[in-house]
DNA sequence: CTACTATATGAATATATGATCATATATTAA
DNA sequence: TTAATATATGATCATATATTCATATAGTAG
């Protein structure tokens, strides 16, 4: 038998069926790792997680992170086509905040879920 | 006034201060990225959606999501390190489950967030 | 034991991603 | 107007990631 396809068959072709109709198509699981992918970036995620306080600018993004403010803005480029963030300009200086107002409730889901300190205050225990 | 460094000066000191007390830290973003990047593939987060309704075997996710099992394999190899999957064998057969039990809930917030269809049965309407 | 099947895994390759650098744009000040 | 600042953006490069292929392992049947 020179089937050169994949030569194991589906074990369970209802469990296959079931999740054909309860799991996620193809085109939503694109864009919800699109999401996901925006999350992925522990620079991309620092910058979503300041935001959920207050507003801050490039500059002061750079300096929080520690990087350029060139790559802040590539990063904040990347959120803002994403929906996920949005600026608002004060004379030369562009403020940024965030667009989604559930993504806290997300982080601290995905906090507890992966054991990281969720919330401020929880990093630092005497 | 020949500075290498950035020119930019920290715009909002006080904001920058406050961030760096209520904002993740380093080494958390690093973890909680590592979360989100084994969501940021979609091969992977329909592995994970198939995986909130039913056990499944590598055969089974292979052919659900039309690749090779060698693939999914490599896949499930990044699950199971990250702690989000965990398997049972049956003769030859391993069955994978999901570890996390609030991802189900993570994944509609996150489904919400960004307009994806969230849950089973929305995808086709007439 | 051998043969077969389901899965795992290492290596290689192709693509994706993030940082840097140089440059462009927009706003303000002079 | 010119100069200066904050930010944006395109190109480039180094690294990371995912798939494929070949091979290895573990269980089952004979």
């Amino acid at each position: 038998m020179n089937n050169d396809r994949c030569t194991c068959r589906i074990v369970h072709e209802d469990k296959v069926a079931l999740a054909r109709r309860l799991a996620l198509d193809p085109a939503a699981a694109q864009v919800m790792g699109n999401f996901f992918k925006a999350c992925a970036d522990p620079g991309r995620l620092r910058i979503l997680h300041a935001l959920l306080h207050q507003e801050m600018c490039v500059c002061d993004l750079a300096a929080l992170l520690g990087v350029s403010e060139s790559a802040v803005s590539h990063q904040l480029r990347l959120l803002r086509t994403l929906g996920l963030v949005a600026n608002r300009r004060d004379g030369v200086v562009l403020y940024y905040r965030l667009v989604p107002d559930n993504l806290g409730q997300l982080f601290a889901l995905a906090a507890e879920l992966c054991g990281a300190a969720a919330e401020a205050g929880e990093a630092a225990l005497p």
